[in-house]
DNA sequence: CCCGCTCACTGGAATGATTCCAGATTAGCG
DNA sequence: CGCTAATCTGGAATCATTCCAGTGAGCGGG
């Protein structure tokens, strides 16, 4: 539904209660550009903008937006995580084997299809996730 | 289809042109009681029945007879690996959030629901993957 | 407009899973 | 029965991420 809202990182920070500090816009508006990055990618962005930042403030900031629902944290196996501000609407990822990069990818069919497992094994399943995997056009 | 055969450790090492060695056949006698098992489970377990037995030697087999078609990776995000023996039909896991215990689910619908992706972002889509996160019945 | 209370940031060391290395050993095909 | 590639050993190295303890800075109340 709600497609990422063209608010300014200073609003989002207050709207979730969170302190507006110059890292975390900074952090915000590196994921604005980079729409997939990695911690990495967004310390190297956030330094361009600031100046010297520790990796631990980097860290701590995603950490914060990413409780505060402000970011999603993406885990693709035998890669570093990746962050992006596309949060609300549950779509699903591919990623490619060789380099890592990701893509959106919105639900093939209408709404949760195989969402629901047909046999739970007693577990109290909250979310469900589908990650593509192949290899991006660069890597080819 | 081919659920995983009863067939003996020796049998499969053989089958898929791999040479028969104790290590190996102890790891697949591994996973054969504990069906989701890390690495140091399989460490564990094969250290139980063989004695003195390096990390690197569970490595290197886990990876050879995973290239091998063996076995399957599944590596949950925040959590180490875990190795399965089932392959071949592509069924999903439920992942525990809290201890990481896997269940085996097959796909509620009946064959690749929405694994093709909508919009491939000129990706070269191979596999998809479902992962269902939730708490296990202990955890609970 | 100032004060103090938290929460944020700094810098450096630690962790944990996994991999790399180089050399010794061994399975099993021919 | 010998050879050669495949295995195994032990230890060090890597990489992302986290822990720790101390310093510093938002921001709501007074």
């Amino acid at each position: 539904m709600t497609s990422t809202a063209p608010l300014p990182p200073e609003e989002l920070l207050r709207g979730a209660g969170l302190r507006v500090t110059a890292t975390r816009t900074a952090a915000l508006r590196a994921l604005e550009e980079t729409r997939h990055a990695t911690a990495d990618d967004v310390l190297g962005s956030v330094r361009a903008q600031l100046g010297t930042v520790s990796v631990q403030a980097v860290y701590d900031v995603l950490h914060a937006l990413t409780d505060a629902g402000l970011l999603r944290r993406i885990e693709p196996a035998g890669h570093p995580a990746r962050y992006e501000r596309r949060t609300g609407d549950n779509h699903h990822h591919v990623v490619c084997r060789s380099c890592g990069a990701i893509g959106d990818v919105d639900c093939a069919v209408g709404h949760a299809p195989c969402l629901t497992p047909s046999d739970d094994n007693g577990f109290a399943v909250e979310t469900a996730e589908v990650t593509y995997w192949g290899l991006c056009p660069r890597c080819r």
